[in-house]
DNA sequence: GTGCATGATTGGAT
DNA sequence: ATCCAATCATGCAC
């Protein structure tokens, strides 16, 4: 049995109610007032309509945030709610009605008995308790059950992840764009991150969420995204107008190139061959090489420059290990790209992309 | 229905 | 506090 999202929740919750009956430490009449303060708050026990209301309106606030769209989740909370409270009425009073015959069937028996043999007031006293006592643990059993049902229905409607919405598709593409034109450090600025929030009209911790999702699934599976890193690289080249011409230049030693385009992402397992391969293709080349040249061709033209050929482990060392996911994966061992990407600082505007 | 995509949460590491 | 990695729960296409 795994334990579900809601069952973990409500039974953190409830272990507060729960544990003390267990322990038996402090008069049952504690947990039975806590359990009856609990049905009160929720609106299950009080008056008819109010209280209920209100807690539905508290969770619903609570759960849904901004949104509009609630209207339809609170009214589907409190006919639950009301639900829970018409079969918690009706047990009540059933419980209370099967006590009020059984206590009178017994004072009939007594009464029949007392005929035959003396009868003390204090035995029928002592058998109308241990009635009462009876009845009021399965009453106690009921609201504990009651409050069971009103904590799941409460931790269904709070967590948010029961209501997640794909973003829509411009802000998938802003985040994409920001994403794919910082492949080298796709870590956002906490300034960044709020134009982005705003951009896209979501939250500063939705973008943090989305580039967290996006850079651990882009480091798992590099060869899937390849077609849409290309595509958002293309876009970018496109408004980078005024390096397209240094593209070609870059262009033609074409395994360098394309490994250098492609290296500040993909130094992490096997994948770089496959997507190594496919930059390959001519068609992906200069889109590829001219997607990151905002952050990559001048340490390219640079390192090119230097070594006037490619020495394949050091056009390797200088262009791959400091930018790119290193061997141990993760950018997160470049977290200063500014100490990377500042020999070629001089001749190029490397940081214009961080300007966007 | 099933499987994949995706946003959110959680626990641990730094 | 932030990030990663694993996981959950939902959305969506088939």
């Amino acid at each position: 049995m795994t334990t579900t999202w809601s069952e973990t929740l409500y039974v953190r919750k409830l272990s507060i109610l729960s544990i003390r009956g267990a322990q038996e430490e402090e008069p049952p009449d504690a947990q039975l007032m806590r359990l009856d303060n609990m049905l009160l708050a929720e609106g299950v026990s009080g008056p008819e309509k109010g209280g209920g209301s209100a807690a539905a309106a508290a969770a619903a606030a609570a759960a849904g945030g901004a949104g509009s769209d609630n209207s339809t989740e609170h009214s589907d909370y409190r006919a639950k709610l009301s639900q829970i409270r018409q079969i918690y009425h009706t047990e009540l009073e059933k419980y209370e009605q099967a006590c009020n015959e059984f206590t009178t069937h017994v004072m009939n028996l007594l009464r029949e008995q007392s005929r035959t043999r003396p009868i003390s007031p204090k035995e029928i006293e002592r058998m109308v308790s241990i009635i009462h006592r009876k009845f009021s643990s399965i009453q106690m059993q009921l609201k504990q059950s009651t409050c069971e049902a009103v904590m799941i229905l409460r931790s269904r409607f709070l967590d948010a992840r029961r209501k997640r919405r794909n973003f829509n598709k411009q802000a998938t593409e802003i985040l994409n764009e920001y994403f794919y034109s910082h492949l080298s450090n796709p870590y956002p600025s906490e300034e960044a991150k709020e134009e982005l929030a705003k951009k896209c009209s979501i939250t500063v911790s939705q973008v943090s969420n989305w580039f967290g999702n996006k850079r651990i699934r882009y480091k798992k599976n590099i060869g899937k995204f390849q077609e849409e890193a290309n595509m958002y690289a293309a876009r970018t080249a496109a408004t980078a107008t005024n390096v397209s011409t240094h593209g070609s230049q870059a262009n033609s030693p074409s395994t360098p190139n394309s490994a250098g385009s492609a290296g500040s992402f993909n130094m992490n397992s096997g994948d770089l061959f496959m997507s190594v391969q496919s930059l390959n293709g001519d068609s992906y080349q200069g889109a590829q090489v001219g997607a990151n040249v905002q952050s990559q061709v001048d340490t390219l033209r640079h390192v090119i420059s230097q070594t006037g050929g490619y020495s394949e482990s050091l056009a390797a060392s200088q262009i791959y290990s400091p930018q790119g996911i290193n061997a141990n994966g993760g950018w997160q061992d470049a977290p200063t790209p500014s100490s990377v990407t500042s020999p070629t600082e001089g001749p190029g505007s490397v940081h214009s992309d961080t300007s966007n």
